[in-house]
DNA sequence: TTAGGGTTAG
């Protein structure tokens, strides 16, 4: 109490007793900065300041400048209450001062307030308020007060740019991005390290990954950021191994890197699933002076997931000090991936006692997907209720509803799958008539599956999957007429099937498929094999995966079929369809990973003995777009 | 006074 007089004591004095050996702001700041952790004795402090009726410009943005820093909202209300109520009329730099002191204190609405009624504005004031809108997310309100302040007639700077530039996003974003690149030429800020970073990320999230490329090499001096920014523009963009490259390079160059680098990194490692280097990284991480944020952590959740490895993730989730619903999604998808339902449950269950992180959208997309997968349309369904009743505070959109199309379709419900789809509260998506196709398809229910096949062929008629599953469906019914006529429509209307690959590599010697594909040499080998599996699994009572289907057609017809590309797989299943062969990295695409895994259940299942996806020593790794075996093509 | 890159789902 003592101490405390003789401080207020000495700032008194120190305020306004002696402003001729120490001034006022200077006075002020230190003394508030001294003791800002003191609330009572900050509160003391201000209010003496406050008391002061001729605050001058220096006095009220010193104070300004300490409430920004302590993000201290009531206090700089107050400072701004003082200046009203003594009819101070602040100057333009003051009033952005007001604008960032409110951004930083999360009150955007003040902050517009104090921008709409400032009588002049100058870049600063423009960037300032620009700014609070893209921090926030809200870019089109950014990128629309960016035009304003052209129209206004303020030329940008570089902070102008830097700021803008990420929020220009999405179809309108990425044109007003264009033409901003232009102005940026215009005005010579090309060279700016800060103002290249967001360029070269804007070019990327739009999928110019040349661009970006382009503007990164250009840039005359380069740091973390704009290093980390085309990487991650790789790595988003699902060029992994280009950004895996371009990382070793930078490194080897001298790039320094912190935990966004890394982030992005292990987001390149886990789209190439290649558990070993995935845990070289984490090794590294370790022994690294790198700061394990939960971002960070998220991301080796994710990374050794996709990898296979669901035990690792798991450590790494259960050690967290902290979690966001990021790293609980993560995980929860890890396990719906691989089709452990329980796992989902139990997870999700854990999660909503702990009631530390509210569940949202996505989390509850990989309970239900996990369901789905893991054969647990019952559970799933109780969650879809919980949530559409209220039990769950989480509001559905479309993606759920097809969810529970997937999970009741994969299930065999293929009328209860179509009746829920009439019932729902919006207009249903090719996707989700797609969903409920593919389930028609895979449960031979011709009657429905017609019904939709001609109500998705309308509503995308340049969709060629949906030609290929009607037919295909008209071809398990022997229905070879219709079959023909789909073919034929196909011809008409110039729909071809984008041939996608699959590549397997068996001792040394790469083997790629694609659609329509009878070129390889063991072509026969493969396809008697194929059959036989083919018999076996109906032999198994094995009700295939969604997308994991071996048609049974006649020789004649298969030559026509196109493929999917996880049968394609299935044929390079064939090749080497022995227990101790039939384990297969995927590289890129999840979806066929989980199908690998699932045959993997068929296969063992079959040959009654173990055959694992997670035995690192026996994955074959299937190289993207190195092909070996050239004569096959 | 004002600035850039990052994690889950689809």
């Amino acid at each position: 109490m003592l101490r405390t007089k003789h401080v207020l004591s000495f700032t008194h004095k120190a305020l306004f007793q002696q402003p001729r050996f120490l001034s006022f702001p200077s006075n002020a700041q230190l003394v508030l900065s001294t003791h800002s952790h003191n609330t009572h004795l900050r509160e003391a402090l201000l209010q003496m300041a406050l008391c002061n009726h001729d605050i001058d410009f220096q006095g009220y943005n010193t104070l300004l400048i300490w409430c920004v820093g302590k993000r201290a909202f009531r206090e700089g209300q107050r400072v701004h209450a003082h200046m009203i109520k003594t009819h101070y009329v602040p100057c333009l730099y003051l009033r952005t001062r007001l604008v960032l002191f409110y951004n930083k204190c999360d009150s955007l609405e003040h902050a517009r307030r104090v921008f709409d009624e400032m009588p002049e504005r100058n870049v600063v004031s423009w960037t300032a308020m620009i700014s609070a809108y893209s921090q926030r997310g809200y870019a089109s309100q950014a990128s629309s007060l960016f035009v304003q302040m052209l129209r206004s007639g303020t030329e940008p700077n570089a902070f102008t740019f830097a700021t803008v530039l990420p929020s220009c996003i999405g179809s309108f974003g990425f044109i007003l991005g264009n033409q901003i690149h232009c102005l940026v030429i215009k005005l010579n800020y090309e060279a700016n390290v800060y103002v290249g970073s967001s360029l070269l990320d804007m070019y990327a999230k739009d999928g110019k990954i040349h661009e970006a490329r382009g503007i990164f090499e250009c840039l005359p001096e380069r740091d973390v950021v704009s290093c980390t920014a085309i990487i991650s523009g790789y790595a988003q963009l699902g060029l992994d191994e280009e950004a895996l490259e371009l990382f070793r390079r930078l490194q080897g160059e001298g790039m320094q890197s912190n935990y966004v680098t890394y982030t992005s990194v292990l987001t390149a490692l886990s789209g190439l699933a290649i558990l070993d280097h995935g845990k070289q990284m984490h090794n590294h991480l370790l022994r690294s002076e790198v700061p394990s944020f939960v971002v960070l952590q998220n991301s080796l959740i994710d990374m050794y997931s996709k990898c296979g490895n669901l035990t690792y993730a798991r450590r790494i989730f259960d050690t967290m000090h902290e979690r966001t619903v990021i790293s609980w999604n993560a995980m929860l998808v890890g396990y719906s991936k691989h089709g452990e339902g329980k796992e989902v449950l139990e997870l999700f269950t854990l999660m909503r006692e702990e009631n530390k992180v509210k569940p949202d959208s996505v989390t509850v997309l990989a309970v239900l997907s996990g369901c789905s997968h893991g054969g647990l349309e019952d559970k799933g369904m109780d969650i879809f209720y919980d949530m559409t009743s209220g039990k769950i505070s989480v509001q559905p959109v479309p993606k759920h509803y097809g969810c529970v199309v997937d999970l009741l379709g994969r299930a065999g419900r293929v009328e209860e799958a179509f009746e829920f789809i009439k019932k729902m509260p919006f207009e249903p998506s090719a996707a989700i008539w797609g969903s409920l196709l593919g389930a028609c398809s895979v449960h031979s229910n011709v009657d429905i599956g017609e019904f939709v096949g001609h109500r998705l062929l309308e509503i995308e008629p340049e969709n060629a999957g949906n030609y290929v599953i009607l037919s295909n469906l008209y071809a398990s019914a022997g229905r070879w007429e219709d079959v023909r006529s789909l073919r034929n429509l196909m011809l008409r209307k110039d729909v071809t099937k984008e041939p996608g690959r699959s590549w397997i590599e068996l001792d040394q010697v790469l083997h790629t498929f694609h659609a329509n594909d009878c070129s390889h040499p063991r072509r026969e080998e493969v396809s008697a094999k194929v059959q036989e599996l083919s018999v076996r699994f109906k032999e198994a009572g094995y009700v295939p995966d969604l997308s994991c289907v071996l048609h049974d057609v006649d020789e004649e017809q298969k030559e026509k079929i196109i493929l999917s590309h996880s049968e394609k797989l299935a044929l390079a299943f064939g090749l080497i369809a022995t227990p101790e062969h039939a384990t297969i990295r995927v590289i890129k695409n999840l979806r066929i990973c989980v199908d690998c895994h699932n045959f993997a259940k068929y296969m063992s299942k079959i040959y009654g003995r173990e055959v694992s996806l997670r035995d690192k020593n026996r994955f074959h790794r299937i190289v993207r777009g190195k092909c070996s075996c050239g004569d096959y093509w």
